[in-house]
DNA sequence: ATAATATATTCAAGAAATTGAATACAGGTG
DNA sequence: CACCTGTATTCAATTTCTTGAATATATTAT
């Protein structure tokens, strides 16, 4: 049963809508925490209070650069999990369109106009 | 962010040890109650309560036949998801050791000695 | 040194999950 | 019908999760 208390930490991980948001978010790669607060539309500290949950669950890890702080799946094994689980519901996640602007470095970058800020 | 909502429900139905184990017990098809008091060794009460959460999840269906009540799995892909989260582990859940053992009609019929009830 | 920015952490109230105990119920047997 | 057996359901106490609010921290800019 020590196995499966195991596997049910990091399915509890997974348990939340935003956390698995988040997940599918990096599936590209990292991002900073500004980049999901925009593409997400929630608070920040909302935002990272679910990080901190995967975090905890040896699933992410975070790299500071500057100001930001860039974070990253360690585990890219969960996205077959994940993967896995929408073929059970059947049902594809619609790309999550940017709420917010997202003014890091990276995203200065991005395609869309912006105004430049001073 | 509904689609995320539906996904965590099953996650949620994941979540805990002793339903993952019954699940993996219903891999080889249908199970009655007592068989899987016998396998895992909880009491009766505490086994339906976890199989009325899979119930409600849409993971487990019921059949009644005399006095048994036989659960198996109605979604198989569930099965894939378990597989690819045991790869994230990376540990293989040990066989359960029969705890008890079981009257049903379905176990008289295993191999091992039993003594004859009349 | 002060202030601004990006992010993390702590706290607390409410909601949900866990689990033991008690009990209900349906089908079979005498 | 009364009783037994296998299983489901209800209840309540405890623990854990959720989430908003407030605050702390690290880095950079002035």
């Amino acid at each position: 049963m020590e196995t499966y208390q195991q596997e049910s930490r990091l399915y509890k991980a997974l348990m939340h809508p935003v956390r698995l948001a988040i997940l599918d978010l990096l599936r590209e790669g990292e991002a900073c925490v500004c980049h999901m607060e925009a593409l997400l539309g929630f608070r920040q500290a909302y935002i990272s209070q679910q990080l901190m949950v995967l975090r905890e669950a040896g699933l992410l890890e975070m790299r500071r650069e500057r100001l930001n702080i860039y974070y990253r799946v360690i585990r890219p094994e969960i996205f077959a999990v994940m993967d896995a689980m929408r073929k059970v519901t059947g049902v594809q996640p619609a790309r999550p369109t940017k709420v917010n602007a997202c003014t890091c470095p990276n995203c200065a970058a991005d395609s869309e106009p912006r105004l430049i800020r001073l």
